[in-house]
DNA sequence: GCGGATTTGTACGTATGTATG
DNA sequence: GCATACATACGTACAAATCCG
C-alpha cells in the first residue's frame, strides 16, 4: 500500500514501488505489469492515480504500453 | 496564450478567447471545444483554470457540457 | 466473423491542499 | 479574508483496441 502520511504523492510512491520491482528483477523485460484495475485494488488507489504512476515509468523508459494489451517492462537498452 | 501581465484573470481571458472563436464562427454550433487537457496545454494554464473559463461560457449559455463526452458549442437560441 | 470480456485511452465531475497577492 | 492558480486524488462514463470462445 501507499503511505497516507507521506508528503510524497501516491502516484510517485507507486511509481517508485514498481520501478524497484523492475530493478530488482521481480518484473522482467517483456513481462506484463498487473493491469490498471489490479494495481488499483492491490494498492488501494484510484485508477487515475495508477495511470499517473505508469505514465512516470513510461516517461522514464522503464515500461511500454499498448492499448488493449497492457503495459510491459521495457527491453534493456544497449 | 494568456497574458501574464494583464490584470484580467487567466480564466476570464481564456473564456473571452473562446467566446470570440464561437462568435466568429471558428467554432460552430454542435461542434466540440478542445478538451480541457488540450486547452490546458495550448494556453499553458492549469486544468482548474480551464474549467473556470468553460464554466463562464456555460453560464453565458454559449456551450453545453456532457460528462465523459465533452463541451460543445450551443445551438443558436431562436 | 461475432459477441463478450479485458485493458488502455479519453473526458468530465468533485473535493481537498498549497501557495500567492 | 478572499480570489486566483496549480497539483493531487477520488469518482463516473464512454470509446478504442485487443483477445478469446
Amino acid at each position: 500500500m501507499v503511505d497516507e502520511m507521506s508528503p510524497i504523492p501516491f502516484y510517485v510512491q507507486l511509481a517508485d514501488l514498481l520501478a524497484k520491482q523492475i530493478e530488482e528483477g521481480k518484473l522482467k523485460p517483456r513481462q506484463p505489469l498487473p493491469s490498471e484495475a489490479t494495481l488499483q485494488q492491490e494498492y488501494g488507489v484510484a485508477r487515475g492515480t495508477v495511470r499517473s504512476a505508469v505514465r512516470l515509468l513510461r516517461d522514464r523508459g522503464l515500461v511500454v504500453t499498448f492499448t488493449g494489451r497492457g503495459t510491459f517492462v521495457a527491453e534493456k537498452r544497449p
